[in-house]
RNA sequence: GGCGUCUUAGCCAAGGGGUAAGGCGUGGGUCUGCAACACCCUGAUCGCCGGUUCAAAUCCGGCAGACGCCU
């Protein structure tokens, strides 16, 4: 154990693998507090499609990042390491343990390597005027040629198609004067500055995929169509961060006749399935990960692997 | 029982003598400021048997199955 770092428990995992429950009875277990790494649960509003605990569920144990932002709002991984980060030392000056409870893997990196965001490498107006240029005949082909220039690495290991990353590359190219590729080389050689445990919930890929498609019909049987039509009567639209959210995305096309409701329904199990695996794809690459198999592994296992580590 | 149409990957499906489009699903992967995003990769020898031909999934015949109509 390293007394000058924070500890930091993190559950991780694909969504619908019981993470929320498992990170619930590990925080009472460890007398911890859990700071969610969930990227719709930060919207308030957003309940039954986010799958959000409710607070009688929560049994008294403080969560944090839940319900901070007004779906109108648009969302990033550097705010979020920012809250996250605050909500962490917060957690751990109570004497508390912060455990770390979500699926949004990219935030994640972004916090437990402590990722370096810095006010020049964003510039918004610019991002503007490249998608401006990328919407214009050829333009994509001719910013792709740019990236290839400034930064040869990052152009290669990119599509040509994979406009928004090609814009943010170059936009940090021209904000910065560094390539993207190698910013990124130099932050994924980082270590982590937190007594880190990083453990992911997986489970079997059919039952996973059971769980989605009954969780989606339970979502509907609850409400989500209703919560869509209130954002939507709220002033949400299409575009904002928020209304890209699984669930969201197609009960708003349904809403705007775009979809037939049976459609949407199966749309959000569909995608759903494929963000999941998604998901999967990106925890195998995390360095530092652990998989614990939820239908082999119950909480009293993992305390005891915390508690290990403790002492090791 | 007769006549007709159909039979191409897990599903949908194009092609109709020169060596198998595409879509979906599945699986794998990339991803440091929109990430529940965006993007990339991924499979068959054409129901079975025989014939014609230099060459057949494509033509002919038989068989099987599906569908439709008729008695």
């Amino acid at each position: 154990m390293n007394k000058d770092r924070i500890p930091l428990l993190v559950i991780a995992g694909p969504t619908a693998a019981g993470k929320s429950a498992l990170a619930l009875e590990l925080a009472e277990r460890l007398d911890g507090e859990i700071i969610s790494a969930d990227s719709v649960q930060v919207y308030r509003y957003m309940d039954i499609g986010s799958a959000k605990l409710t607070k009688e569920e929560m049994r008294g144990i403080p969560h944090h990042l839940i319900d901070v932002l007004d779906p109108k709002e648009s969302f990033d991984a550097a705010r979020f390491q920012a809250m996250a980060k605050t909500a962490i030392r917060e957690v751990d000056s109570r004497g508390h343990l912060p455990i770390v409870c979500g699926g949004t893997g990219f935030y994640l990196r972004a916090l437990i390597y402590d990722t370096a965001f810095t006010e020049e490498e964003t510039d918004p107006a610019l991002r503007k005027v490249l998608q401006e240029e990328a919407a214009l005949p050829g333009g994509k082909e001719r910013l792709y040629q740019e990236l290839t220039a400034a930064d040869p690495d990052y152009a290669a290991a990119l599509s040509p198609n994979n406009v928004k990353r090609l814009i943010r590359a170059l936009e940090y190219f021209r904000a910065t004067g560094e390539p993207l590729s190698r910013h990124n080389k130099k932050e994924r050689e980082k270590e982590s500055p937190y007594d880190l445990l990083y453990l992911a919930a997986v489970l079997d890929r059919q039952k996973l995929y059971e769980r989605i498609d009954r969780r989606v019909d339970r979502m509907m049987e609850a409400g989500l169509l209703e919560e869509v039509r209130f954002l939507k009567e709220y002033g949400c639209t299409a575009d904002m961060t928020s209304m890209q959210a699984l669930g969201y995305r197609q009960l708003y096309q349904y809403l705007e006749g775009q979809l037939s409701l049976p459609e949407a329904v199966e749309t959000v199990k569909q995608e759903t399935r494929h963000f999941a695996k998604r998901q999967l794809t990106w925890f195998r690459a995390e360095k530092d990960i652990h998989f614990i198999d939820l239908d082999r592994t119950g909480t009293a296992d993992v305390q005891r692997i915390w508690d290990q580590r403790r002492n090791a």
